[in-house]
DNA sequence: ATACGACCTCCAGCTACTGTAGGTTCAAGA
DNA sequence: TCTTGAACCTACAGTAGCTGGAGGTCGTAT
């Protein structure tokens, strides 16, 4: 039996995610301890594991749900879990695409910068005027 | 003078968006109408495009801070600028390097399924054990 | 005069946690 | 057995960067 200290260390989660995530429902309640500790075994270690293997690859919580949903159900078509994987993939692959452009911009800003005084620094005019930007960087974030 | 919804439409940002800016003190307090609305001339049309410009090469609200007060100040050194340019650059890079190692390994999961049952599932099985990975992917997000 | 869209404020919610306050439990050492 | 101190407990607030809704007012065209 691990306390939540120890399953957090095993799985290098923080104390309080491992609680998060039991309140909205990924994780099931543990057993308790007679003082009301949570304790926990083998197959929450495991599950913890799996959740966050897929949180690193950048899998969304509601994916992850999915993803243990049909790891829970053997029977099921693999399928559905090829599809979930392959979203993410197509996710990924956009995010990258995306963040090369906004490089390119980023690169020629700051090479363009000479060192001067800010009236004429290439990288507070670039962002001043967008027609001088040679990507279309419409979408935010990243 | 230009309304809130005509200073939306021609900057794309949503009209809370706007009110959310003036709220965090990025925009200043504009001027108002006999009625209590608000009202944007010139200098607010350009602040909020620069504000939207640096969003969308993914710029934090902080540094965008930064950026107009430097903007703002035209006899300082254009080193400050420069110098948040190459961070936000590093970590776009550092984005990128880490969402290919997630494209990589997202990849060789989905190809190496063969469509079965969720029992013999090749995305769940590799993430039920990260030994599976070639790739290192211990922080998260991406 | 009235209708209707655009505006106003205030507040809650989103993702995925993280941190804090104030109190309890557990296990090891004296 | 007692004490100490780390680890645990609940509950709630806060993070970034918005977004959406409720309930009410303003502006303007007809």
């Amino acid at each position: 039996m691990l306390t939540i200290g120890t399953l957090a260390k095993k799985t290098g989660t923080k104390v309080q995610t491992i609680r998060y995530y039991e309140q909205i429902g990924l994780l099931p309640e543990p057993g308790r301890s007679s003082g009301g500790q949570r304790r926990y075994g083998d197959a929450e270690l495991d599950r913890l594991s799996f959740v966050r293997h897929a949180r690193q690859l950048g899998f969304s919580l509601e994916a992850i749900r999915e993803l243990l949903d049909l790891s829970d159900h053997p029977d099921k078509s693999c399928a559905e879990a090829d599809a979930i994987a392959r979203r993410q993939l197509k996710q990924v692959e956009q995010r990258i695409a995306r963040l090369e452009a906004l490089q390119t911009e980023l690169k020629r800003m700051v090479h363009e910068c000479s060192g001067g005084h800010t009236a004429d620094c290439r990288v507070l005019e670039v962002l001043r005027d967008h027609s001088e930007c040679l990507t279309n960087h419409e979408e935010i974030g990243g």
